[in-house]
DNA sequence: ATAAAATACATGTATGTACATGTAATAAAA
DNA sequence: TTTTATTACATGTACATACATGTATTTTAT
């Protein structure tokens, strides 16, 4: 049991930022990671990867209908994962079923089988907890968070 | 030339979440691989990988003086980063060169080359110049995000 | 001084990212 | 209708992550 270093200052050691903007653009690399570590340590004993965790969860959006491989990829948080091999694993695992499109025979449609919905909702459980326990912000400082990080990104591009 | 998708709904094509502390983890993932593309694309035409910048970055900070493996392995955003296999790669572009400890046999030292801080150089004037023009953040509302995401981190794990 | 423990790093494997390219099915154009 | 373009996905490669394990060197304990 140790206190988490919060300072992103500690974190990386390095205090020489540019400006309040280049220390954001860091600290949020930084806190990615950090929660996306916080998650894969509780998906591991579920023997899911956080991108694997990511599909089934999509997969629940439209569960019991199933989803091609194009509308998965449009909902994951990491644009430019390779769904079809996710989905490979998660197909192994007998988390999905994979079957060949009928009204368009380029698709492959997928769907959450019986157990690949009860390893989501108790994984899901598992990390809710976790979040509720670690992730400390409450509601008023979350949604001004939101609004700062949708603001980075107003630009053009 | 298009408008980047903004809200956090638009971008993952998702609206329900079961919170904004929810929400806000998901929008600091979205919003670190957004950066991290931005950053990555530019990196691209020197040849160099976001990770491999980072190492660079943090052999500046020390430069002309060496740093062995843990130190770097200690300033990296990514905590998990295989540094020894990032180094190997900029060891064959020649923009790092790395010998043997001295005082310690099991350390390996590393430092940067003349076309090491070059690159590095005229890569981060890039990445400056781009982030200047494409996140739209004040130094008043990114040195909030930064209170924010730190008191995110801030419970005892 | 010798054995045991710890440290610093290298290496191996499964998985994922980023991106290029190939292939079959569908849609659009001539 | 036939050709051409586009779409949806599969596959290949280089690099990176996450984590386990191996190896040499140093430190600590006996």
């Amino acid at each position: 049991m140790y206190i988490c270093i919060v300072k992103l200052e500690n974190a990386i050691q390095s205090n020489k930022f540019k400006s309040e903007v280049q220390k954001a653009g860091l600290n949020i690399l930084y806190t990615a990671w950090w929660l996306k570590t916080l998650s894969c340590k509780e998906l591991k004993e579920f023997g899911l990867t956080h991108e694997q965790y990511n599909v089934l969860r999509i997969l629940k959006g439209k569960h019991p209908n199933q989803m091609c491989v194009k509308d998965i990829a449009g909902r994951m948080i990491e644009k430019n994962s390779n769904v079809p091999r996710i989905i490979d694993r998660l197909v192994v695992k007998k988390l999905v079923k994979r079957t060949q499109g009928e009204h368009d025979g380029r698709q492959t449609v997928m769907a959450l089988t019986q157990a690949g919905l009860s390893v989501l909702e108790s994984s899901t459980n598992k990390i809710d907890e976790i979040y509720e326990a670690t992730v400390s912000l409450n509601n008023k400082d979350a949604a001004a968070l939101n609004n700062l990080l949708e603001k980075i990104r107003e630009k053009e591009k």
